[in-house]
DNA sequence: CATGAATGAGAATTCATTCAT
DNA sequence: TATGAATGAATTCTCATTCAT
């Protein structure tokens, strides 16, 4: 019983990431969610108790997973060089998933309750990036600069340039991955202030040989 | 006459706009429209013919706006990277009026048909920055990258540090220098790759002194 | 001045009359009428109390012009049968004109105000037909009849078969003037009792050459 | 539960319907409908997208019924007249049972898509009449005339003679018998062409006595 | 007298939430 | 516990009528 609650408890929650993801939070009505999760829509208000908890549950939950991934990455032993880049490509190719659910996260939220859980997102993000600021400028690896407006730079250049929606899907994954690097590739130059960092993929070479 | 209704046509633009700066677009529903421009509910559809079409014009017209001043800053005489410098600072400068304006054009619309207004948009502010950008790499000034990519990373840079949703207003106005300066700063090393204008943080110095 | 009055007065009711004729009560707002007769709202309203008296006119004053032509046919020195053929075909050959209008004649009103004069209408022309009935059967030409009944029922009988909205125009003269007296015939036949007077339109003949 | 269900759904049609037939469509707004079925606005929205496809339904339903019967009548064993006038006869008896709902069949709809609906019921009634005019007219016993015509202004004709709004109900039983029977009275003859069946008023002679 | 902008009482529809079964 | 039908407040849009100019 306690299974089948929690069980039915993910399974709301996965429902309306999936109804988030694929047609924003307009589309995530409590009739739409409870349909996803084989449920009625009364069984939903007996693990939440309304529609804006649902969607706080949803974000938070969302965002938990990807700062853990994050940490791991700015947590690593390259510099902070490659951990900037290595957090931004990693962000990013999640987000090219689910870009309605990216999108979500920084959308007017229909609920001003949702409000506070999206905030909270954001600054749980710019913190990842923030600590890999921290990082490279105590290294001298970056130039000195606002730690705070970087890592919120960072967050917004790559949602917007992730999360425009274009063509639904389609395009081929080498244009992915060229878009995801030259994203990665601004961050980074942004950051360190080297210019062509980005173009050449070899991310351990020594500054000297850039040019 | 005449007058008058130019004057009721303005007074609901601007009724709306400070609305939806105000309470994004959900607090801007056409009750609350007509008491904040002084009419009744009817009288709005003597000059817009349903929600989506008002909101469609106040997008475009605070863009149309942006945009006369933006490209003028981007025609200018100046090199590349100052006008891409002052094209920032110029555009957050004013942003930071209206957090919530400039949260709606990157907000998940009510209605569709708003949507295209807003893409447009999006693509009209990135068309400036891609213009400077050209013509930076053009001039051998910048290093050859995805113009469509940091014109959409620039965009989303600075609409992300400016308008995450503070307190209403409480920063001074030295603080608002700042931030300002640091975005741009981001955004110009990002397309640069030159680390030189972050590192000096003089809020002050004469702009002649810069470059 | 007062020319202008009369003046101003007709052409409102003209353009409510066209309007009603085209698009029915649905399409004949205020605005509108206003519009197609050249004057304001306000105006309308100088000549006319209501929408529901101003309809009310426009019923009245056509169906007064219809039941002067009816009346003098109806008093016309041919006999019953032919007057009745006679009547029914002009009644039936302007409804052609204006089948909207004609629509309106029974169509539920928008008004109940105007259901009366819309009774009245009804009534008026069955009264036409009712006089031509009493003639024929005190001539002895009609077989006894409920006259009450046989009115109404022609009447009913050409709207149905004259109005229900088809193809809007198209359809040749030659069509029409098929439809209108097969109209007619169906009417004769079902007051005379003689079967076949229709089909052949020699409308004197002696009784004893039917069949 | 599935119970319930139908049972809601028939009882919003009854309501519909019953509306319609009191004060026609005007006064079958949803609240009303709502009220009238015991339930809320909302609810009806459960079991109808729409106004209009709810009005739909009720003509539908209505004329459905209507048809069966008719059909029933069209294809029996007794000649042509006959069946006429038992068609004609067993719809004007029902039609004075409801006479503002037998009136919404021919008024101007407040839906264009109602107005379908409408057109196709007229139609249907017609085809019974005209398939009772096809067997006449190859049996010899009807004269060779214009089948939809005929058909039309059978329907016309009675519509016209039963729908015109007097007071409520009042008439007494007798006086509608012998309504009904003058309209069957005039259809037949007016399809026949024979006087026969008018002329003899007496209204409750056994039906065998007739021919 | 004429104008036409403004009014505002409706009417249809939506959807989060509740609650009888 | 689960169900899902029912609720009803909220929201957009319409159009006859009024009235300041």
């Amino acid at each position: 019983m306690e299974e089948r609650l929690a069980d039915n408890r993910g399974r709301i929650v996965l429902a309306t990431r999936r109804l988030i993801a694929e047609g924003g939070f307009r589309e995530a009505q409590m009739a739409a969610v409870a349909a996803a999760a084989g449920l009625s829509t009364g069984a939903i208000y007996r693990y939440f108790p309304s529609k804006a908890e649902l969607f706080v549950e949803v974000l938070t939950e969302a965002v938990r997973h990807e700062i853990v991934i994050l940490n791991a990455i700015a947590a690593g032993p390259e510099d902070a060089t490659t951990r900037l880049r290595l957090a931004v490509e990693s962000f990013a190719q999640r987000a090219l998933e689910g870009r309605h659910l990216a999108y979500a996260f920084i959308a007017e939220p229909v609920d001003p309750e949702v409000e506070a859980a999206r905030l909270h997102s954001r600054r749980a993000f710019g913190d990842v990036f923030k600590a890999i600021l921290r990082d490279g400028i105590a290294g001298g690896e970056f130039p000195d600069q606002d730690i705070d407006v970087g890592a919120a730079c960072i967050v917004g250049a790559f949602t917007e340039a992730l999360v425009r929606p274009v063509a639904p899907t389609a395009k081929a994954v080498a244009d992915r991955q060229r878009l995801v690097s030259a994203i990665s590739s601004f961050c980074v130059r942004a950051i360190t202030g080297a210019a062509t960092a980005a173009r050449r993929r070899a991310p351990l070479r020594p500054r000297s040989a850039r040019r």
